[in-house]
DNA sequence: GACCTGCTGCGGGATG
């Protein structure tokens, strides 16, 4: 018995041998380790990442789907090369869930333990033991959130240098969820002050899954440097996707409900979509996004009454950030068990890392949010040999009555969710905004490295954040001492006899507290006021203008004041206003989609992975769309509304409706078009100050926003001084360039 | 207009 396990070792280990030139590059006893757990070959990633990073001098990034052996790709040449120095260096990786650093130690314990290389776990949960060793000898190595690393700088500034001296690589995961966000910036600037107090650059290995722009990632990982970073892109397996989506229709009654304060008559759509979702999905795993965490719970509930009903044990699981931990690990061991078939209900919280297993089919309740988001979706279905994955979708539209509005008229959710699977197919999808100004991290990291060095220059900020190829090389000097200055006045900083930058007395409250060291805000919300009394309140993704009109418990009401301090929009009532119709649920659309939508209703075939019911509203949307001559016109008129058609994204729309109240218009960004309430103007006006806008050049952000308030989005806009403000908000939201570019090419004309 | 992520240091008391 021994002697043919032996044989059959040696074997394996012939076959990696022959067939791959990265296995010898590895250390022996890692080479022992992975013929033990009976690989027979190296992924094409792994193949390719190990000469890259075992020299222990590149940057490097891995982009491979899931379950494609990143982690391992990284690992096992940083770990050779850890063991072939004299002394034990320090391999950090940094990751964006508690649960992967969990999943990540499992992986890593086995085979450190084998080459004595200790692992440090280090997040929230973890206890001051196993700290505390770690910072006795802080060698081998550690696994840490961004935050747990920005309370180490901050608390343990006098010793930082001893702690990372060694350090050898920076292993990022799941690089792409930090692209563009404000933990990302956080991140970025970590491992700059990290190698500015070692005083050498330490190799930065990136995973994530592809990218639609490598080389921006690339920019992103290492700003300007001379070697660039060393892109590993594994294809994978081309796999197979099959699509089919099934259209609803909601009859027309709700409409008597109206003025009915509570919510409208119950709704005939997800009954019939849960029926349908009980037949299909039962017996199998699968995961089922339905947008929202009330959907989430509408539809578990729903589901598993049905089971109830039907005397089965139950099979679906509701997972979403404000259920306890222990019910979101129940879904989580149900789905990943094996043995019983399991479908996760779940918003985006299943959308990351955490190991789950695959799935069967991959469901989408309403729109997408994003062409990104739904081919993150669509990584967990199918990732078996031979197995496709397998996306189902449901969609409801309201029956078209005598007033139906535009929107519904056109089909809108059909169209953009058509549009969307069909960017899929062609494997396109949004890139990550990598043009934030992201003065409110700055902040942060301003505050975080006085705290770091007990005091610091401006002049020594400015070039450590701010000179050329740092990680706030955007911010100009103006901006940086007019930054100062507000900090200053806010308390947040003094500047001292010598003029070092010292925390203030509100700074000092601020960093001293634990809740300073994550980087991004939670949901904060508005009350909505008429008069003495409170309606209830919103979370604000939009900014607001006073003379604009919000929907809000049923009702329209116009905006007549904001009050950023005390979160507060003060409303009167309104009779006539029509209310921006948002479909609910989805994120920021971009132009490529709202592009393809209208390829789409240009087009006159039926699409082949829609239903009888979905191609209905197909060419419904086609019929309204010819009717209003969409094809030819770029302006409509409806009522006391001009709707403007730019088919262009949300930032571009958002960028021309403030432009257009700019030029004293009460114009709204509107889905695929930007509408205009005409008031006491005729058309005539109203198209005359269209063309007027179009001859006058661009206003600067500080004019065009002048009105604009509840532009606060990051965690420290609060402490920006207007104009900063300002110029951050417009950098994450409005398009300007592009606004101004269709306004040009567009005559408007009776 | 949706959703998600993360969090120190210290002291006191129980337990082995």
């Amino acid at each position: 018995m021994w002697r043919l396990t032996t044989s059959w070792r040696l074997l394996r280990c012939d076959r990696l041998e022959q067939q791959s030139h990265a296995f010898h590059l590895l250390d022996e006893r890692i080479q022992r380790f992975i013929w033990e757990a009976g690989w027979t070959d190296l992924r094409d990633a792994q193949e390719r990442a190990i000469p890259a990073i075992v020299s222990g001098t590149n940057d490097v990034i891995i982009a491979a789907a899931t379950a494609e052996g990143k982690t391992e790709a990284a690992f096992y040449p940083a770990l050779t090369h850890a063991l072939a120095q004299l002394e034990l260096p320090l391999i950090m990786y940094i990751g964006p869930l508690k649960a992967l650093i969990n999943d990540q130690f499992q992986r890593l314990a086995l085979l450190c333990e084998r080459l004595d290389i200790p692992v440090h776990p280090w997040h929230g949960d973890i206890g001051g033991t196993i700290k505390t060793r770690f910072l006795k000898r802080p060698e081998g190595v550690l696994l840490i959130t961004p935050e747990s690393l920005e309370a180490t700088l901050c608390n343990r500034g006098s010793s930082v240098g001893l702690i990372f001296q060694r350090a050898s690589f920076f292993i990022i995961d799941e690089l792409h969820a930090f692209i563009g966000t404000e933990r990302g910036m956080q991140l970025r600037s970590q491992l700059h002050r990290i190698e500015a107090v070692v005083g050498r650059q330490v190799p930065r290995i990136g995973l994530s899954a592809t990218l639609g722009d490598m080389n921006a990632a690339g920019h992103y990982l290492r700003p300007l440097t001379k070697t660039p970073v060393q892109l590993i892109v594994s294809e994978g397996t081309g796999r197979e996707l099959k699509v089919l989506i099934k259209g609803y229709e909601e009859p027309l009654v709700k409409q008597i409900a109206e003025d009915e304060s509570e919510e409208p008559v119950s709704e005939i759509g997800p009954g019939l979509i849960a029926e349908h979702m009980y037949d299909v999905l039962r017996g199998s795993n699968n995961l089922v996004f339905p947008n929202s965490r009330k959907n989430v719970e509408l539809y578990t509930h729903r589901l598993s009454r049905m089971c109830e009903e039907r005397g089965v044990p139950n099979e679906f699981w509701p997972h979403h950030g404000s259920l306890s931990k222990e019910i979101r690990t129940e879904a989580e061991a149900a789905l990943k068990s094996g043995e019983v078939p399991a479908t996760g209900v779940c918003t985006n919280t299943l959308e990351l890392g955490i190991d789950i297993g695959s799935v069967k089919c991959v469901v989408q309740v309403g729109c997408p949010p994003s062409v990104a988001s739904l081919r993150q979706r669509l990584g967990r279905s199918g990732r078996r040999k031979g197995e496709s994955a397998i996306l189902r979708g449901y969609l409801v539209e309201d029956e078209i009555g005598p007033s139906s509005p535009v929107h519904t008229q056109l089909r809108q959710r059909t169209f953009q969710t058509t549009a969307m699977v069909s960017l899929l197919a062609d494997k396109w999808f949004e890139p990550p905004s990598a043009n934030g100004k992201h003065f409110s991290t700055f902040i942060q990291q301003l505050l975080s490295f006085i705290a770091q060095n007990g005091g610091a220059t401006a002049s020594q900020c400015y070039y450590l954040f701010c000179s050329a190829g740092a990680p706030f090389a955007g911010i100009a000097p103006k901006e940086f001492t007019d930054l100062l200055r507000h900090l200053g006045n806010k308390k947040l900083v003094i500047q001292d006899s010598a003029g070092l930058l010292l925390h203030g007395s509100t700074g000092e409250k601020i960093v001293n507290h634990y809740s300073f060291y994550a980087a991004f805000a939670t949901d904060e919300e508005y009350r909505i006021i008429a008069g003495q009394k409170v309606l209830g309140s919103i979370p604000i993704s939009m900014m607001l203008v006073p003379g604009q009109f919000i929907l809000f418990a049923g009702r329209t009401w116009r905006i007549e004041a904001v009050d950023d301090d005390a979160r507060a929009i003060h409303v009167t009532h309104a009779g006539g206003g029509v209310p921006p119709p948002f479909d609910s649920g989805t994120g920021k659309v971009h132009s490529a989609v709202r592009q393809r939508m209208r390829l789409l209703y240009d087009g006159n075939a039926p699409v082949d992975f829609l239903d009888t019911t979905a191609n209905k509203h197909i060419s419904q949307g086609r019929a309204a769309y010819a009717r209003m001559e969409l094809s030819d016109r770029c302006w409509t008129e409806h009522g006391s509304e001009l709707i403007i058609w730019t088919w262009l994204g949300d930032d571009v729309n958002e960028a021309l409706a403030t432009f257009f109240r700019y030029g004293t218009l009460q114009a709204q960004a509107d889905g695929p078009c930007v509408s205009i309430l005409k008031g006491a103007l005729s058309t005539n006006s109203v198209l005359d100050i269209l063309n007027r806008l179009k001859e006058t050049g661009p206003p600067s952000i500080d004019d065009l926003l002048v009105d604009a308030k509840a532009l606060r989005r990051e965690k420290w806009d609060w402490a920006l001084p207007d104009h900063l403000l300002r110029a951050s908000y417009a950098s994450l939201n409005l398009d300007l360039p592009a606004a101004i570019d269709w306004l040009r090419c567009h005559e408007f004309s009776t």
